[in-house]
DNA sequence: CAACAGATTAGAACACTTCTAAAGAAGAAA
DNA sequence: TTTCTTCTTTAGAAGTGTTCTAATCTGTTG
């Protein structure tokens, strides 16, 4: 029993409490993607590049499984999606309200915590409304 | 010479000068789709939206036709490019800095003028980056 | 263990967008 | 005007990211 194994089982088990908490199966699947996902500080990623980081550590997973699964733990409140390109979908580990800086010549998003960037005078809503989210995205470019 | 009919020649002689401006060539289709765009107040339409306006109004033109149009526009600056939806790309007639609310069941964009919503605090930013644009997008659904 | 509901899968299908290369139209020069 | 060049349009093919389908497999419950 040493601490390694230890920890790594208990953070299996944590990963499995957490898909189950969203009323999911622990399956081989989505415990492996749990494990890219939420082992290591917080992430933004495609569907793809999930895709390609699974396969790459020998985790054998189709693509449609991904994005079952994205979306699932998007419903579930594990992950957050966020709309920065009119193209791709990114899928946000950080679930707390925050906005994001966006890299725009990398396609990389960063966190900017929402104390550090406040929104005001939000005007009236229109009639029968409520709101879902807001978005604040701070493009960004190389400087010249 | 009718009132009307002097509207309208100016009309598009002032579009044809905005095509123009954008060092292009004011073709059959660019008018049209001008028309269709800055003739009445501020829009936030689709490709395939604006292509079945225009097919409606008798507008020949293709797809193909729109969205080299509306990337030209675009890049000229007289349309602004929103990102609400991770599969579709709405064009906005209005390039002032401003926001948006987005009706998510509707799909649809409602401007909110920049003076009445600020952003404040914004971080410093990251090593050689500089700020491309700032978007806030408030998302809204219909009130339980 | 059996039985069932839920999950995964490969590949087809889909929606939106971009590309291709050929034909057409606009503007400049003479 | 005619000619020449460059820009523009076009239909359809191709591309890209995502969703669907329906057959197979797996987790869970009794």
């Amino acid at each position: 029993m040493t601490p390694q194994v230890n920890e790594n089982r208990t953070d299996v088990i944590d990963l499995e409490n957490k898909i189950r908490s969203a009323n999911l199966r622990p399956t081989r699947q989505r415990i492996s993607l749990a494990k890219l996902l939420f082992s290591e500080g917080n992430r933004h990623i495609t569907a793809e590049k999930l895709h390609g980081e699974a396969l790459g550590k020998g985790v054998k997973i189709s693509l449609a499984t991904i994005y079952n699964n994205l979306h699932q733990f998007t419903t579930a409140g594990l992950l957050r999606e966020v709309v920065v390109d009119a193209s791709k979908s990114y899928f946000d580990t950080n679930v707390e309200p925050h906005h994001h800086f966006f890299h725009e010549d990398r396609g990389l998003l960063e966190d900017i915590s929402s104390h550090r960037l406040t929104v005001d005078d939000i005007p009236n809503l229109p009639e029968g409304t409520e709101i879902s989210s807001i978005d604040v995205i701070v493009r960004l470019t190389k400087r010249k």
